[in-house]
Formats: structure tokens, sequence, C-alpha cells
DNA sequence: TTTATGGCTGTCA
DNA sequence: ATGACAGCCATAA
């Protein structure tokens, strides 16, 4: 059973706990992948919202919430990361040094 | 099989 | 702190 390195990547961001975020080097990282956290986006990008990932969850690691191709998800993201607790910048951005997921 | 694209990262100035 | 450059790999056609 050849498992894509997606499944993986589904694995770690689905074990983010709410009120903390990752960014796509750290979940790379985790995942077994380092140094793809471009595969981590891609796999976000493509991945069906049906899934329940948390990918609001993840974030870039300038620490603010990665542009989608579709305007809008960015303030929804954001919208679901205050939801949950994460208080965000003036400038939008997150405190890593805070909400940044430790496993 | 090859080509093209993509929610990025890390380093340097 | 911000801006620019190059590199990595998987998916889809």
């Amino acid at each position: 059973m050849q498992r894509s390195n997606w499944d993986r990547i589904y694995e770690v961001i689905a074990r983010i706990p709410a009120g903390k975020v990752a960014t796509y080097g750290q979940i790379a990282h985790l995942a077994g992948l380092p140094g793809h956290a471009r595969q981590v986006g891609y796999a976000l990008a493509a991945t069906p919202d049906e899934l329940d990932l948390p990918w609001q969850r993840v974030i870039n690691a300038k620490g603010e919430v990665s542009p989608r191709s579709e305007p809008g998800y960015e303030g929804l993201q954001r919208a679901m990361l205050e939801s949950e607790g994460i208080a965000f910048s003036p400038l939008g951005r997150i405190d890593l040094k805070r909400y940044q997921w430790s496993p």
C-alpha cells in the first residue's frame, strides 16, 4: 500500500490541536519530509475541505495565513483562527512563539 | 515519458 | 524588518 506523502501530511495536520498553528516547514518535518514544505502547501491546496482538515491552522513561516488562489479565504481562515482563540497582530500576523504547535 | 504549476522555505543584502 | 533568488517534489495532463 503506497500511502502518498499527502496522507502523512494530513495526519500531522489532523493532529494540530485547536488554538494552535503550525508552519508548512514544521508540518513537513513532522511528516518526515524535511524541506518539502512546498509539497505540504500544495497538498492542502488540492485537499478537499470535506476531510475536516484544519488547514486553517496551517500558516507560512512568516506567521501569516497563506494567500489562497481564491481571495476571501484569507479572511475566512483568519476568522476561524480567531474563533479558536488565536490572536492576530494588527498586521494580520500570528505570534508563532505563542501559538506555534509544539509536538 | 516529459512539461508545467504550485497556499513554501531559507539565505543574503 | 523587508525584498529578491534559487531549490525541492508530487500531481495532473
